[in-house]
RNA sequence: GGGCCUGUAGCUCAAUUGGUUAGAGCAGAGCGCUCAUAACGCUUUGGUUGGGGGUUCGAGUCCCUCCGGGCCUACCA
C-alpha cells in the first residue's frame, strides 16, 4: 500500500464553472482518487475554492455583498455542486482559510530570511473614483498601434500588440469607466525566482515521464528572453492574506496582500491542515503529507490542472517550496489538460455560451456527465463537446452496452430461476475463455488508471462490459434453457457475477450507478478484484437479489434538439 | 512578432515513439438472435494520414515549406 497525495487546481470563486473547467482538474483527479482507493492505497485528495484577487472583489461589489460574504456564499455554492458530481474530496478547503494566512505568511518569512524576498517601488495606476490601483487589463483605451478604442492595458485584442498601460490613449477604468486616473508609487515584493531557475531547470528536465504540455510550457519560461523572471506576489487590495514576516509585520507593507497565485498553491497544504482541524487531528495528521521529513518521502504527489495553470505549478509555487529552504513536498507528477471547446466555440461565462455544472446535474445525473467528460477528455489537444457525441455516447456505451447487459441478465434470472443466483450448473470452457479475456482487459485497464491515460482507460472499461454482451449472446441462456436448465443456470450465475465485477470496475467512473448496481445485488464484497476466477465466483448459488431499475436512461431526439437550443448563448 | 501544440474514415479518437496490409467506437449496409432499455451479436462499406518537397531499406511518425485550428507570451485567475 502506497500514500497518494492528489490536488486538483483550485477554482476560482467568481461564479459556476463550466464543463470545460470541471474536465480540465476536478474530474480526472476524482477519477485517479476512486481508483486510488479502490486499489486499497493511502489517499488525501485536496480540492479548494480560490477567494483572492480583483475579480472576486468586483464580483461582491456588483452582488451589492461584503466580499467575505459573498464568497462563503460561493463556497457552499460549489460545494454543493462538487457534491452533485460526486467529487470525492477529502477537504474542500477555502484559500481564505485562517490556515491557509498563517501558511503564506510563513512561507513569505522563510523566503526572505533565506532571501528570495525583494522589494521594489514601482509605479502602477491609481483610479480615483474606484478608490482602487488597477491592474493592467482593467485599464482600457485607444491603441496607440491600431486605434482600436477597447484596447486593455496589457495588450490590444484587436492587433495582439502588446502595450503598457501607459501607452493608452484616452485611458480609463474597466471598471467604472472613470478618466480620473493617476500613475502613483507602490512598494511590492518580488519572488527572486530568477535564483532558482538553474534548480527549477534541472528539476523539469528531470522529468522525463510528465505530459509535453506541462514540459514545454515550463521550459518555455525557464528560457525565454533572460530566463526566468522574477515575480510580483504583492498587490494593493482589500480581500486576501496580509502581507507579513511570519507573526511579524512587514514595514512598509501596511495594507497589502499577497497576490491569488502566490496564496493559491499553498492552499493545497492549508487545506490539508484544515481536513486535519476539522476532523480534530493534531499536527502530525496532515504534516505526515507534506514534510519529507515527517513521513512524505513515502508520498505520491500528483496534480492534475488545466493548462493555463502550469508556469504556476511547475516554477513558482515549487520556488516556492524551495526557497523556504523546509524539506516540503515537492510533486512528483502533473497531469495537465487542454481545454474541452462547446460546439464549434469556446464555453462562455458572460455570453451563457455551454452548459455549467449546475444546468448539467439539472438535466441530467452526474454519471452521465462523468462518463462522457472522462472518456473525452482534452489529454493530447483541444476537444470538442457536441450533443449528438454525447448523446450517442451516453446513449450507446451506458444504456445499451452496461446499463441493458444489467438489464438482461438480472431479468431473465427472475423470470426462468427467480431473484436469487440459481444454483445448479457449472462453469465451462466458454467461462473460462470469458475470465481469461478479463484478465488481460483488466490488467489493460489498470494500466492505464495507473499511467492516467484516461480516454484509453474508458476505452478499454467499455470493452469489458461489450464483453459480457458477446458471451450471453454465444451462451444463449434464453435457447439452453428450453434443454438443459442447469447449463442456463450457470451462464447466469456467471452474468450476475459479471454484473457485480462491472460495478466494482467501473466504480471511478459512474459511482451512482455503481453503487446502485451493487445494492441490489446485495454484493458486500465491493473490493477490487485480485483474482478474476474468484471475483467471478463472488456471488455464491441462492444468494438473493434484487432486479433494479433501468441504470440508465436515454437522451431522446427532441431533448437533444432543446438543449442545444438552450445552452447556444447568446443572452437568450 | 516569438514559443508550443494540433490537422488521421461522415463524426469522436487510436496507432507500442521510424517497422508488415493505418485501427476502434458511433453513424451507414447486410445477416443472425428474441433474454433485455426497438436492446444484443456477427459480417461489412468508408482513408493519397491538410497540400507539396526531402531524409531513409522503410514515414501518420523525422526535416523543410505552404495552408488551416488552438494555446501561451509573465498585472485575469
Amino acid at each position: 500500500m502506497a500514500r497518494i497525495l492528489i490536488t486538483s487546481a483550485i477554482p476560482y470563486i467568481n461564479g459556476i464553472k463550466h464543463l470545460g473547467n470541471l474536465v480540465g482538474s476536478q474530474l480526472p483527479a476524482d477519477l485517479y482518487a476512486r481508483y486510488m482507493r479502490a486499489r486499497s492505497h493511502e489517499v488525501m485528495f485536496i480540492c479548494a475554492t480560490d477567494e483572492h484577487g480583483t475579480p472576486a472583489e468586483l464580483a461582491a461589489a456588483k452582488a451589492g455583498k461584503p466580499v467575505a460574504e459573498y464568497c462563503a456564499e460561493m463556497w457552499q455554492v460549489q460545494k454543493n455542486l462538487s457534491d452533485g458530481f460526486r467529487l470525492s474530496f477529502d477537504k474542500f478547503g477555502r484559500s481564505s482559510s485562517p490556515q491557509n494566512h498563517a501558511l503564506t505568511q510563513y512561507f513569505a518569512g522563510r523566503l526572505a530570511e533565506n532571501g528570495y524576498i525583494e522589494e521594489v517601488t514601482e509605479k502602477q495606476v491609481y483610479s480615483n473614483a474606484d478608490g482602487r490601483f488597477l491592474p493592467d487589463r482593467y485599464i482600457e483605451g485607444t491603441c496607440p498601434n491600431c486605434g482600436y478604442e477597447k484596447a486593455r492595458g496589457d495588450q490590444c485584442e484587436n492587433c495582439t500588440k502588446q502595450l503598457d498601460p501607459t501607452d493608452l490613449i484616452d485611458p480609463r477604468s474597466a471598471i467604472s469607466g472613470s478618466t480620473d486616473l493617476e500613475v502613483r508609487e507602490t512598494k511590492h515584493l518580488y519572488l527572486r525566482q530568477s535564483l532558482l531557475k538553474d534548480r527549477l531547470d534541472e528539476w523539469i528536465a528531470s522529468k522525463t515521464d510528465w505530459p509535453v504540455l506541462t514540459t514545454s510550457i515550463a521550459r518555455k519560461w525557464l528560457h525565454d528572453g533572460d530566463g526566468l523572471r522574477d515575480r510580483g506576489i504583492t498587490r494593493d487590495l482589500d480581500w486576501g492574506v496580509p502581507v507579513k514576516r511570519g507573526d511579524a509585520d512587514w514595514p512598509g507593507m501596511e495594507g497589502k496582500v499577497f497576490y491569488v497565485w502566490f496564496d493559491a498553491p499553498i492552499e493545497y497544504i492549508a487545506a490539508t491542515r484544515e481536513w486535519a482541524d476539522a476532523e480534530g487531528l493534531g499536527e502530525a495528521a496532515w504534516r505526515r503529507w507534506w514534510r519529507t521529513d515527517e513521513g512524505a518521502d513515502e508520498v505520491r504527489y500528483v496534480q492534475f490542472m488545466g493548462k493555463d495553470n502550469v508556469p504556476f505549478h511547475t516554477l513558482s509555487f515549487p520556488a516556492t517550496i524551495i526557497g523556504s529552504g523546509d524539506p516540503w513536498k515537492l510533486v512528483d507528477y502533473i497531469k495537465s489538460f487542454n481545454y474541452l471547446n462547446y460546439d464549434g466555440g469556446q464555453f462562455s461565462t458572460s455570453q451563457g455560451r455551454g452548459v455549467f455544472m449546475d444546468q448539467a446535474l439539472e438535466i441530467l445525473p452526474a454519471d452521465y456527465w462523468r462518463w462522457w467528460l472522462l472518456s473525452h477528455a482534452p489529454e493530447n489537444s483541444d476537444s470538442e463537446f457536441t450533443w449528438e457525441n454525447f448523446q450517442s455516447s451516453v446513449n450507446k456505451d451506458l444504456a445499451d452496452v452496461l446499463g441493458n447487459f444489467v438489464s438482461r441478465v438480472t431479468k431473465f434470472c427472475r423470470s426462468r430461476f427467480g431473484e436469487a443466483v440459481p444454483e445448479a450448473g457449472s462453469y465451462g470452457p466458454g467461462e473460462a475463455v470469458v475470465a481469461a479475456e478479463l484478465t488481460e482487459r483488466l490488467a489493460a485497464y489498470a494500466a492505464h488508471m495507473e499511467a492516467i491515460d484516461i480516454r484509453k482507460a474508458a476505452a478499454e472499461l467499455r470493452a469489458i462490459w461489450v464483453a459480457g454482451n458477446e458471451y450471453l449472446q454465444e451462451a444463449a441462456p434464453w435457447a439452453v434453457f428450453k434443454e438443459d436448465p442447469d447449463r442456463a443456470a450457470a451462464i447466469i450465475r456467471f452474468s450476475l457475477n459479471l454484473a457485480r465485477f462491472y460495478a466494482v470496475l467501473s466504480e471511478p467512473f459512474i459511482p451512482d450507478a455503481s453503487a446502485t448496481l451493487l445494492k441490489a445485488l446485495k454484493a458486500e464484497d465491493a473490493a477490487w478484484p485480485q483474482d478474476v476466477d474468484a471475483a467471478l465466483s463472488a456471488l455464491p448459488a441462492g444468494h438473493a437479489f434484487d432486479v433494479p431499475e433501468n441504470l440508465f436512461r436515454k437522451i431522446t431526439d427532441d431533448e437533444r434538439a432543446a438543449w442545444q437550443e438552450r445552452f447556444a448563448g447568446g443572452r437568450g
